[in-house]
DNA sequence: AATTGTGAAATTGTTCACAGCA
DNA sequence: TGCTGTGAACAATTTCACAATT
């Protein structure tokens, strides 16, 4: 029974982890049964024993010979990722990034769940956003407890961040996903993920300036 | 004055590049004329060494025993970056995320100038949005050389993103920033990044499941 | 015959440590 | 003395190659 990890999987490993549970889903609806590294890899331009050194992190799920039985290889990773439970999500700021994320669809489907909407401005705090009312984000601390908030989405401006990413760390929330483009600071126990849309269009510039092809240089 | 570049640098110090650039920016702010490799490290819990090599991929900046010129290591990364230019940039799919992007003040402050929006949706076709009025997708390719377009932003439902980048493509765009959650195949010369933000709370809840803080396991 | 799981090899990325220069 | 620039050492990640299994 008790899993025997030795290494802890890479950032990379997780993502592709991701990615794998993606392509399974396809896979799956397509009618496969079974599917060896080798078709998991080509659909994603990778190779077959990266496929298989990822998911030997885990566990042994494939059968010599044969390949990964799907339906039980998505399940086995949706577990890995947490995917078999549902995630209270909470947004906070709910500007014109935080009101597109409330309607996007790819939350909901994996089982995150945005349950509450904080804001500070008076305006919006008492609006309906998708039936969910926009409360006042001095409530942070009660409603992030009253929801039982796992994970919180920020969604304010650069300068505010620092400040809200504190208190939702002080309200015992460990999951955050940053949309403001700064670096914020947290405690050893939080989880922080920062999205910079900013800092990818300067990759893509980035490429296009140093004039090479993606391949060579 | 040729530039010896050797390796390629990784996409990492490409990602820590952009960083730099903003450290720098405050650096500036905050009225300092010289900055160590040091300072500009513990800014971002990065190593000393590491902002140094990342730096000598391009050049030699700093002036030993001094440190680095601040403005001026911040107009060569600029430089580096492709940031010393404006960029016209198309949003293909004025839906909930599109329309977030529209009034997403970051992206013209680096100088991504968003010139065009296209829609497939009639309703939405000839309608005004900050002072752009959105065109029909069919009309794409004639639209990104009208506009000579560098950088195209995919937000259309996933269902139709391969088409449109395919299309893109054809119009000899080869920046394209997709955030529809596929993954797109895409010709060579043709650089794709992709922002798939359930997969970014897909890691947070990896990590929130497996039961260890961040630190050790 | 086909395909997994995994040590070992190769490659890539990070940190060290110090020569060289202001 | 202080700090950069960089080759060498080290660490992490990816790929190879093959024994094991169906």
């Amino acid at each position: 029974m008790a899993k025997s990890r030795l290494k802890k999987p890479s950032d990379s490993t997780i993502h592709r982890l991701s990615v794998y549970y993606r392509v399974l889903q396809n896979v799956e609806r397509e009618g496969f049964h079974t599917v060896s590294s080798k078709e998991l890899a080509q659909r994603e331009k990778l190779t077959p024993a990266q496929v298989r050194k990822d998911l030997s992190f885990f566990g042994s799920f494939g059968t010599r010979g044969l390949g990964y039985p799907v339906r039980e290889l998505r399940e086995k990773i949706a577990k890995i990722l947490g995917l078999d439970k549902t995630w209270n999500v909470a947004l906070i700021g709910v500007g014109n990034v935080g009101s597109a994320l409330i309607s996007y669809k790819e939350f909901q489907k994996q089982g995150f769940e945005i349950k509450l909407l904080l804001d500070n401005d008076q305006r919006k705090i008492g609006s309906n956003h998708k039936g969910l009312i926009v409360k006042d984000v001095r409530e942070l601390e009660k409603e992030l407890k009253v929801h039982r908030i796992d994970i919180a989405i920020i969604t304010v401006p650069a300068n505010s961040a620092q400040s809200i990413v504190d208190q939702v760390q002080g309200a015992g929330v460990r999951g955050v996903l940053n949309f403001a483009p700064v670096n914020l600071k947290t405690a050893d126990e939080t989880y922080l993920r920062t999205e910079n849309m900013a800092m990818e269009l300067e990759h893509l510039s980035f490429c296009l300036t140093s004039n090479s092809t993606p391949v060579s240089d």
